[in-house]
DNA sequence: AACAACCACAACCGCTTCACA
DNA sequence: TTGTGAAGCGGTTGTGGTTGT
């Protein structure tokens, strides 16, 4: 008899819709937290599962009655599946243009701190937060970037091809879409749609923090070392401050540090 | 129709932090 | 103070669907 015979055997992979209620069933009644104990307790929520879980949604699910099941999942996997995916009030669908910005926004003053932005973000969790950068934004703002150096490069570069570059920024095609001829129309649009929606918030959002230091770096100035709660407090204010402005340009003094709307 | 490439999202893994004895 | 287990977090991988060839 090997090990693996006498380890219990964790069950990994996708969620069956009848692992979903019974750790719906089991968090309802038990509440949140314990997570390792969810699969060595959950067994016993067959009957209760049964009672009360409408015949024909067991028919649908094809649950053989005979079988016993509990959750051979992992307490961590039993946690997220609750967190990212049963968790009542979990917004589900696409983000809003605002949840975008406000992503983007939080992700340029906090970096990769998922969980935070996420808690600005009602219904969005930490994991659907950072997927959503990875696939959609994290594309656009180096896009965004990539945009910039472009820009900058097209100085040095003669002026019949930087004042076409300048024509299509202003007007409705994408200077790099437009010279590359591997790209598509459909393709086109598509890139077209998603450099639209938050450039020119990024463009400001640079030049304020031209201006701005960041608390990150007065986190490294090691003002607060070892208590979180003041650099906490300290970025919902910053944060708080910086809605403030949200569309407007904002200009801070280097020396006196004066703010001031543009 | 078949296959490959790509994309979006769900889930896992490993590390860190926290709470408590 | 230290050890230990649970929970939290972010990076990475896996999976299924879609699109292009």
């Amino acid at each position: 008899m090997g090990d693996e015979e006498l380890k219990p055997r964790i069950k990994k992979g996708l969620w069956k819709p009848e692992e979903d209620l019974i750790l719906k069933t089991y968090v309802e009644t038990h509440g949140e937290g314990n997570w390792a104990t969810v699969s060595a307790k959950s067994g016993k929520y067959q009957s209760h599962y049964l009672q009360n879980i409408a015949y024909d949604m067991i028919t649908s699910y094809v649950l053989p009655i005979s079988i016993a099941f509990s959750l051979m999942r992992g307490g961590k996997s039993c946690r997220l599946r609750w967190k990212n995916y049963l968790r009542p009030n979990i917004k589900r669908g696409g983000m809003t243009e605002e949840e975008e910005d406000l992503i983007i926004r939080m992700h340029k003053l906090l970096g990769n701190r998922w969980s935070l932005i996420a808690g600005r973000l009602p219904g969005r969790t930490d994991n659907e937060v950072k997927n959503y950068w990875n696939t959609h934004l994290n594309k656009r703002c180096l896009h965004g970037k990539r945009k910039n150096m472009e820009s900058s490069n097209h100085q040095k570069e003669d002026s019949s091809s930087s004042k076409q570059r300048r024509h299509c920024q202003l007007g409705n095609s994408n200077p790099l879409l437009s010279t590359d001829p591997l790209s598509t129309p459909k393709e086109m649009d598509r890139k077209k749609e998603e450099s639209s929606v938050s450039e020119t918030w990024i463009e400001k959002a640079q030049t304020v923090n031209y201006y701005i230091e960041s608390p990150i770096n007065v986190m490294n100035n090691a003002t607060f070392v070892n208590d979180d709660e003041p650099i906490t407090a300290y970025f919902d204010s910053f944060l708080w401050y910086e809605s403030l402005f949200v569309g407007n340009d904002v200009e801070i003094h280097s020396e006196t540090g004066v703010e001031s709307v543009i």
